[in-house]
RNA sequence: GGUCAGUUCGUCUAGGGGUUAGGACACAAGGUUUUCAUCCUUGCAACAGGGGUUCGAUUCCCCUACUGACUACCA
């Protein structure tokens, strides 16, 4: 078998979406499970459409991701290969000329204007071989005059020549076996001479030949095209080493029908890209997975089990895991409705397996921008207790504030239930418990307090709560006794004495 | 309009000629807890419709419906 070589190829017109990085995922646990290697092309040959940070922003999502490259246009080489088809733009000239002189292809000077005036004369019209004798091309002119028009300056389009009424077949390695009459294909454009470059097909045709490509696994919006691209390799005599094709089924909108889109994010409220996107012409912020607060992992094994899964139940993966486990033959046709909520569920996962001090680290940051200052053994043991009740990060100040500032309001719900006429005094016998016990820590705190409750036929919770009303200013969170060791007797005290002033009845 | 493809719980999916159609997320209930979460247990809930083939179809075939992609000098 030869060995494998796979691609991704995104046109950098804007931010990689969400549906691209799974493409690139499912490409790259490919090419690692076949001892392969994994190609990023830029395919920017529209420069209407180019967009400045696009190239970029795709390097600095996988790098983010922890999607690695083997080649690619971010990656220096000794030959001086380029993987940017802007810069491979003599290349394409020279396979267009050989279809040309092969009569597999012709020149056609018909102006966009006019093929749509066309269009408007004739119902369906279709640039093919049932029209092109009406057009002005060198199926039509003599070439003379074709030269004439050439030497004029008159612009034109190298089209491939495609003969109806032949079945192709494509043997995709997820769709299985597709067949697709050539009738129905257009004569595409493959060259431009406006801008001297090729279109998508056959500059996509092209790279993967010359780049050596065994697997072309894609989204299934290439699917109808791809006749045309087999049709290519077959014009180029270069069937023997086609690709195999894998087209992968496109990821829905969570609610409702259709392709997800950018909009979709916004108006849903979740990303559809990895990074923030800073649109250049708009100024236009859109928000990305990373800053959510997205563990890289967890969103590789989200996307990983959308449109596969392994066949058994496990759906925690690693990504050598999934390298181990992957096989396009268990991708699934149909396509996949994008469920944000699974992708917190899998973020929760992978923050419970993340060590207290790395979490304590990005906890300190965000502490940080709120001017708190801590020490990392303290924020470390606050994280400990309370990662289980988080997705993310960013949701930790909203359950631990109260470890870092004193409450200023007590909820008054709770003062109502449980807060009675002698709560104060019960409070300075708590007090004085505190301050008493040796050494002092939560199991300590907990032996006085229950003691003092038992001894006396207290109301567990009532104490109880009122004592978190004084430490926290509402009735969660999480085991009081240890928030208490956590605060310290000192500031325990504190706490308790400033809420037996402020809260009255 | 044409071509191609798809359709199993609300969502992601497993399964596949005979199953109580399995799992996960979400949701609900119960347990645990001083509280809120977590966690554990339980529950809820699906083969798009119609024809065949067959002893038997969700599974195979056909039709219909619906959904999607494509139908650019965009990728």
């Amino acid at each position: 078998m030869r060995p494998v070589r796979v691609r991704f190829a995104p046109s950098p017109t804007g931010p990689l979406h969400i549906g691209g990085v799974r493409t690139a995922l499912y490409n790259y646990l490919f090419a690692k499970q076949h001892q392969g290697k994994l190609l990023l092309r830029i395919e920017d040959t529209d420069s209407t459409r180019f967009v400045a940070n696009a190239e970029q922003y795709i390097i600095d999502a996988f790098q983010w991701l922890g999607i690695p490259f083997d080649e690619g246009v971010h990656i220096p080489n000794e030959e001086g290969i380029s993987y940017r088809q802007s810069e491979r733009k003599t290349l394409y000239k020279k396979y267009a000329q050989e279809l040309l002189q092969k009569k597999l292809a012709y020149i056609a000077f018909d102006t966009p204007e006019e093929i749509e005036v066309k269009k408007h004369e004739v119902a369906n019209f279709q640039y093919d071989a049932s029209t092109r004798h009406q057009m002005k091309n060198s199926m039509t002119l003599t070439d003379s005059e074709v030269q004439t028009l050439i030497n004029k300056g008159e612009q034109y389009v190298i089209r491939v020549r495609i003969e109806p009424g032949e079945d192709i077949n494509i043997q995709d390695l997820i769709c299985g076996n597709v067949v697709i009459n050539t009738s129905i294909l257009d004569d595409k454009v493959l060259w431009k001479s406006s801008d001297q470059l090729p279109t998508y097909h056959l500059a996509n045709v092209v790279d993967d030949h010359l780049m050596n490509i065994s697997h072309v696994i894609r989204g299934s919006e290439w699917l109808p095209s791809t006749p045309l691209h087999i049709l290519l390799y077959r014009y180029l005599s270069w069937k023997d080493t086609m690709p195999q094709f894998a087209h992968l089924p496109l990821l829905l909108k969570p609610e409702g029908n259709g392709k997800l889109s950018k909009r979709d994010g916004d108006r849903l409220g979740f990303p559809v890209f990895p990074l923030e996107w800073h649109d250049p012409l708009t100024k236009e912020i859109i928000s990305g997975y990373r800053e959510k607060g997205y563990f890289p992992e967890a969103l590789i094994n989200f996307l990983a089990l959308l449109g596969w899964n392994p066949g058994t139940e496990q759906e925690l993966f690693s990504l050598d895991e999934l390298i181990l486990h992957f096989s396009l033959d268990r991708v699934s046709k149909s396509g996949a409705k994008f469920d944000f909520e699974k992708a917190k569920w899998f973020n929760h996962k992978y923050l419970q397996t993340i060590s207290n001090a790395e979490l304590a680290d990005k906890y300190l940051r965000i502490l940080q921008s709120k001017n708190i200052v801590s020490s990392k053994d303290y924020v470390e043991k606050v994280v400990a207790i309370i990662k289980e009740r988080a997705n993310f990060v960013e949701d930790f100040w909203d359950t631990s504030a109260f470890f870092f500032t004193r409450p200023l309001t007590y909820d008054e719900t709770v003062i109502k239930k449980r807060w009675k006429e002698n709560t104060p005094e019960q409070l300075q016998i708590i007090i004085g418990l505190l301050q008493s016990i040796q050494p002092y820590n939560a199991l300590k705190a907990h032996d006085a307090i229950m003691q003092y409750i038992t001894d006396n036929s207290l109301n567990t919770a009532q104490i109880m709560n009122c004592l978190r009303l004084c430490l926290v200013g509402y009735a969660k969170g999480p085991d009081l006794f240890t928030i208490i060791e956590l605060l310290g007797v000192n500031e325990s005290v504190e706490r308790i004495n400033i809420a037996i002033n402020k809260i009255k009845i």
